[in-house]
DNA sequence: GACTTAATAATACGCCTGCATTAGAGTTTG
DNA sequence: CAAACTCTAATGCAGGCGTATTATTAAGTC
C-alpha cells in the first residue's frame, strides 16, 4: 500500500490500481460508454494519455479487470457460504443469504465497492454492445454454484420455463446498484436482511392459476 | 403517418418523429450518454447536423420526448386498470396485474416499445448525470396512483421502512428491460404472467424474523 | 405580392477523441 | 558496465464532437 508495491517494477502495479479506481469512479457515475479513455487517465493523475492504452488496451479489458478485482472478495465468501449450508443443511433463505450477503458486503467497502456495484448493475442490463468482457460469468464461480443449488428448492417449472433465478440475479445486482448510488446509506444490516427476505420470496413466489394454465396449455395465444 | 403528418409547417412533425425513433433506436442499443447527437441526426437521415438541435435543444430534452411519446400509450392503460379495481374491488395480484400489464404490453409495440422500455430500465438506474428529463415521475401519473392503492395492501413497515413498492417498480422495469433485449420473446403471455406472479411475490414477501427483529431493536449495529 | 415565420441546410470553430509513434527514465539481469 | 526490459512521458494525426452562425426554402398571413 505504500509506493511501489513490490513486485520489481517501478510503480506498475501502483499505477495500475490508479486507473482502475479512476475507471471505477467514472463508469459508475457517468456509465461505461459515457467516459471516454482519456478522461481516465486524467482522473488518475496520469500526465501521459498512454498510459490505459498501455496497460489495459482496450475499454473492455478495463471493465474486465475492475470486475476481477472486487470479484476476488465476493467470490471465496459466496463459496464460504455455500460450503456451510452444505455442510449443516439450510432452508431457502441460507441459499438467498448466501446470493446476496457477499455482493452486499460491497457496500461497506470504501475501497470501490459501491462503484464495482453500480457497474455490474450497468451490466446486468447490457452485456452486449461495446464490451464483451471474455464473459461477465464464467464457469465453476461461486453463482453457478449457487444456481445448482437452488435448483433443488423451487418447482422445476420455475427454473427450466420462467428462469427464475436468473430474474433473482438480475434483481439482486439491481437492487444492489441503486443502493450503492445513495450517497447516505443508513441501516445497512437492515437493507440487507430485507434483500435477503426479497430475493427469497421471488424464488419462493406461488405460480398463480393463470401462470399454470398458460404452462399446461400451450394450444392458446390470442393476445396480450 | 403519410407525408406532411397535419398541422400546417413542412415536414415539422415527421422530421420530430424520425429523429425521435433514431434516437430511440440508438440509446436503447447503446445506452443514453454513449451516443452522439451528431450520430442521432446521421441515424435519423437528416443531412443536417443542427435539426436535433433545433426540434429540442438538449440530449435530456430528446430523452423526455421519448419517455412522453410512450407514456401516452402506457398511461390511460393503468388507469384503466386502476379505476376497475377500485370499482369491482381486487387483490394484491390485480394490483400487481395493473402495474405490469400497461408496461408490458410495450413488448409487442411495434413502433419502438422495446427501445422504450431499455431506456427506461437504464434511467431506473442511473436517474441522476447528464440527464434532468425534468423528472422520471411526475404528481398525477397512474404510477402514484398505484402507489397509494397498494399501501393499503402490504405491511406498513414495508411501505414506510423498507420502500418495498419502489423496489417492485425498479424491478418490474428491470425485467421488462432485459426481456425487451431479447430479439426472439416466444410466450409473451406467459412472461408477463409470471412477471405478475413475481411483483405480487415481492408487495406480499413475509418480513423475516432477522429482518423483524432489526426493524424494531435500532440498538445493535455492530458490523455488516 | 411583400412580410413573417417554421424548418432544413451548410459551413466553420475549437475542443476532444482513440490511436500510433517515439523518446526517455529507471531496474533488472548477465 | 551494458544490454534488456518495464514503465512513463510527449507529441502528432485524422477524425468526431457540440455548438454558433448564416443561408435557403416553403408555407401562412395581410
Amino acid at each position: 500500500m505504500s509506493e511501489p508495491a513490490g513486485n520489481g517494477r517501478r510503480g506498475s502495479e501502483d499505477t495500475r490500481l490508479k486507473l482502475i479506481r479512476a475507471a471505477e469512479e467514472l463508469f459508475s457515475e457517468y456509465g461505461i460508454g459515457a467516459v471516454s479513455l482519456r478522461q481516465i487517465n486524467r482522473h488518475a493523475g496520469q500526465r501521459n494519455a498512454t498510459a490505459l492504452q498501455y496497460h489495459f488496451g482496450t475499454r473492455g479489458a478495463l471493465v474486465a479487470a475492475i470486475l476481477a478485482r472486487h470479484r476476488a472478495d465476493v467470490e471465496p465468501r459466496r463459496h464460504a457460504l455455500l460450503d456451510r449450508f452444505e455442510a449443516d443443511g439450510g432452508d431457502l433463505r441460507a441459499l438467498a443469504f448466501a446470493l446476496v450477503v457477499p455482493e452486499a458486503s460491497k457496500l461497506t467497502d470504501r475501497d470501490g465497492g459501491c462503484a464495482y456495484l453500480r457497474i455490474i448493475a450497468e451490466l446486468v442490463q447490457r452485456p452486449d454492445r461495446p464490451l464483451d468482457p471474455s464473459d461477465p460469468e464464467s464457469p465453476q464461480e461461486s453463482i453457478h454454484r449457487w444456481r445448482r443449488l437452488v435448483a433443488d428448492w423451487i418447482p422445476e417449472l420455475a427454473v427450466r420455463r420462467l428462469h427464475r433465478r436468473f430474474s433473482a440475479i438480475r434483481i439482486l445486482f439491481t437492487e444492489l446498484g441503486r443502493r450503492a448510488q445513495d450517497p447516505e446509506r443508513r441501516d445497512h444490516e437492515l437493507f440487507v436482511s430485507h434483500l435477503v427476505d426479497l430475493i427469497a420470496a421471488i424464488l419462493a413466489a406461488p405460480v398463480s392459476e393463470e401462470t399454470e394454465r398458460l404452462l399446461k396449455g400451450r394450444r392458446r395465444g390470442s393476445r396480450a
